[in-house]
DNA sequence: GGCATTTGGCTTTTT
DNA sequence: GCCAAATGCC
């Protein structure tokens, strides 16, 4: 791989704008790269060109991914490229693994010993509880989980209790929020311990405090590489920012298009400022796409064209247009999963791979409809994403006894087992523990040794704790003698905690006893408990494919970054995708989140993009009629495909059944509120008006006026911003009694144009857009 | 302390 | 309507 030569083989094959991203090693780096435009190529071609050209060493190039997967994928990638100098990439991995691998290396300068524990979302849900039963708050008012979403919140926009906006901590528990989030940061000090969050906020804060550290690393890292740079957090963002400072060579690759992750902190704005935070930074733009037909990357362009706040690429392909990218109604969701069940089955007798087939949710309670179908028609599929291998209760607890073994302070991974399997050691005796270890400022576990040499608990209590304590010491003195993985099958054993399943003998049980298998059998590629434990804090992954041609079922969000021949995309209605709750809690630029994923649906196909929307879906449990997604709306006539429905009736004519006997307001199919906006007669009403009345006339599919997609007039309309713009058209006074799907029953107790103020008699006061509600 | 019943919530997910 | 978690009872 000499430098000299003219043209090094890597560089093969890549096209003008892929080539200069690859060489443009110097200064600041934006490559804004569109979906199927070979992101990832251009990124670990950049390394090996790095590597090659005799520019860094391996330990100099500081190379960040969000996943675990899309790290390994590029190690694995590059290794192909350069051979085995990777090995020698020490600082490629997740912002995560290597926030862990700085903070280890100077744990003291931020209070905490270099073998700290890191806890999970459980363990620190747990921790926070208990801060609030402490506190004696009344943890139905102040939930955990709302505490921990905000602390999650401040982590990852960089803040330390002491920098959280005055007003924000004021909402939790009557303005204790910061109080609280600063106790947590205690207690994880004197746990040793960190959340995710400070995996980043602490290297921050380390490299803040301690000047000399940070010039360090600026020194060590020549390059900086990062990958979906859209998804990263204001938390992230700094990190990355100190670590660029003084003209960095720093590359950031990302889509805007493609940011789906705003809910958990990213922000869009990262790349979007790009140039202003790094001046005179180089933007390249890879706008040739290599996955997706003419007709789907049309449709998909001019979908996403529709947001205000990007960048801006145009996609173009070589490719032939393909087919279109079809739409189809269906009376309910039953028949959706009927009707993609028979698409599948018709291309699988054609000759195509279930293995290229996926079926892409907006929300998980979508799938459960197409797995019950898939499992009578005897189509195998696979569900991805779902609760992971780490999260299953039987890890975790197998994971908490060898943390107590090499962690003998672990509070949480003491508490979670010392009565799993049941030793009569009930809320009682673990207050003991708690008290006197709070008293003393012990740990737990020390505390439980001590009571244990008092009569403090009652004789069977004292004798179980003390015989697990024994056990603890004994396997403890095992650690350096016997191999690992002997050891933690003799811990599982001796525990009790392997007989505590074997006694149960169900189906549940046996596949638990086979998942701590699976457990023992992957600490092998460990050299010790302790290596394996700092590793499955991060990583750990349960998708054993195996190996059969199956129909994958997963969420949009999974499926970034992910390419299939076919694509379906169910469930296109307003409310459920774009999703109510988004349009609700970030207005706009919610809908521009929900259009984003949408475009993402849409540029994972190859070959085949089939969208579907229902007329009726069961919300909650109730089923109400729906209103075809404003993304349809969006897409482009010329390159879209309206098929009818498979099932009988369309949606005008006589339709019965089910939703007429299951529909609390009965026989009124007639009169929900897309009917009644209908029958208004276009854009009045404001709110729906626009979706319903198209959505109707495209129902009937005889084409109509507007054509198949014409845009109905008005302009858009974003729910949440509750916007007033209609006259007269509203047929609600005050005093009427409405019924609203999620707030049930009420009363209408103030007018203003479109916009309603109920009094619901369950959900108190709210104010919602008249069409939302019906008339009772 | 363990089991049965009631309650509440219900978008997306990585580390 | 369904599921997990939390409460309440024995």
């Amino acid at each position: 791989m000499a430098a000299g030569r003219p043209r090094p083989s890597y560089l093969d094959g890549l096209n003008p704008e892929q080539r200069q991203a690859v060489e443009a090693l110097d200064g600041a780096v934006l490559v804004l790269a569109g979906a199927g435009t070979g992101k990832t190529r251009v990124l670990t071609t950049r390394i090996a060109h790095i590597l090659a050209s005799g520019r860094a060493f391996p330990s100099q190039i500081l190379a960040v991914t969000f996943t675990n997967k899309a790290a390994r994928e590029m190690k694995e990638r590059i290794s192909a490229m350069v051979g085995e100098a990777v090995e020698g990439m020490p600082w490629l991995g997740t912002f995560h693994a290597i926030g862990t691998k700085i903070l280890r290396r100077h744990a003291e300068l931020v209070g905490l010993k270099p073998n700290f524990t890191i806890l999970d979302t459980d363990d620190q849900i747990r921790l926070i509880k208990q801060i609030l039963s402490a506190e004696n708050l009344d943890d139905k008012r102040w939930p955990a989980r709302t505490l921990a979403g905000m602390i999650d919140g401040w982590k990852n926009r960089g803040l330390t209790p002491d920098q959280v906006p005055a007003g924000e901590g004021a909402v939790f528990a009557g303005g204790r929020g910061v109080a609280l989030y600063a106790a947590f940061q205690d207690r994880l000090k004197t746990l040793n311990a960190t959340d995710f969050g400070d995996l980043l906020l602490e290297p921050i804060r380390l490299f803040r405090l301690n000047p000399d550290v940070l010039a360090d690393y600026q020194r060590r890292f020549r390059f900086l590489l990062v990958d979906e740079y859209q998804d990263t957090n204001v938390a992230q963002y700094l990190w990355l920012r100190l670590l660029a400072l003084g003209g960095k060579n720093i590359c950031c690759v990302g889509d805007d298009d493609q940011s789906i992750y705003g809910w958990r902190g990213a922000e869009v704005d990262n790349i979007l400022r790009f140039d202003h935070d790094f001046p005179g930074a180089t933007v390249i733009r890879l706008e040739r796409n290599y996955r997706s037909t003419g007709h789907i990357l049309a449709a998909a362009s001019h979908l996403i064209a529709h947001n205000e706040g990007r960048l801006g690429k145009t996609l173009f392909t070589d490719d032939e247009p393909g087919e279109k990218p079809t739409v189809t109604s269906t009376w309910d969701s039953e028949e959706e999963a009927r009707a993609v069940g028979e698409e599948i089955e018709s291309l699988q007798r054609r000759g195509h791979k279930l293995d290229d087939t996926a079926i892409l949710v907006r929300a998980s309670f979508q799938m459960r409809e197409f797995e019950e179908r898939f499992i009578t028609l005897g189509l195998p599929y696979r569900v991805i994403g779902g609760p992971r291998f780490y999260e299953r209760a039987e890890i975790r607890d197998a994971l908490a006894y060898f943390r107590c073994v090499v962690q003998p302070a672990d509070d949480l991974a003491f508490e979670r087992i010392v009565n799993v399997p049941k030793r009569g050691l009930g809320e009682a005796s673990i207050k003991q523990m708690h008290d006197h270890a709070r008293a003393a400022g012990i740990p737990l576990m020390q505390a439980a040794r001590d009571i244990v040499e008092t009569d403090a608990l009652k004789p069977k209590a004292r004798t179980s704790l003390r015989e697990l304590l024994q056990c603890f010491e004994r396997w403890r003195g095992d650690l350096d003698g016997k191999p690992h993985t002997e050891l933690a099958e003799i811990i599982l054993d001796e525990s009790g905690y392997t007989g505590m399943w074997q006694q149960e003998r169900t189906a549940e049980a046996t596949g638990r006893l086979e998942n701590l298998k699976e457990l023992v059998r992957s600490m092998e590629d460990y050299a010790n408990l302790p290596a394996f434990l700092e590793h499955v804090s991060l990583v750990m992954e349960s998708d054993r494919s195996d190996g059969v041609d199956a129909v994958s079922i997963m969420t949009l969000h999974s499926a970034k970054g992910l390419e299939f021949e076919t694509v379906f995309l169910p469930g296109w209605e307003e409310g459920l995708f774009p999703h109510q709750r988004a349009l609700d809690e970030s207005g706009r630029a919610g809908l521009e989140e929900e259009r984003r994923l949408a475009y993402v649906g849409l540029t994972r196909a190859r070959r085949r993009a089939k969208i579907y929307f229902s007329a009726n879906r069961r919300i909650h449990g109730l089923w109400s009629s729906t209103i075809p997604s404003r993304f349809v709306d969006e897409l482009p006539e010329d390159h879209v495909e309206v098929e009818e429905s498979k099932g009988k009736p369309g949606w005008g004519g006589g339709m019965v059944s089910r939703f007429d006997r299951a529909d609390p307001f009965a026989s009124s199919n007639y009169g929900t509120p897309g009917w009644q906006r209908a029958k208004a007669g276009g854009g009045q009403g404001g709110g729906f008006a626009e979706g319903g009345a198209g959505a109707l006339e495209r129902g009937r599919f005889g084409g109509s006026s507007r054509g198949a997609f014409g845009h109905a007039s008005g302009g858009k309309v974003i729910e949440g911003e509750l916007i007033a713009k209609s006259t007269g058209g509203s047929s609600f006074s005050r005093g009427d009694r409405v019924f609203h799907v999620k707030f049930g029953y009420g009363e209408i107790i103030a007018l203003d144009g479109n916009k309603l103020t109920v009094q619901f008699d369950k959900a108190g006061e709210k104010k919602v857009v008249d069409s939302f509600v019906e008339k009772v």
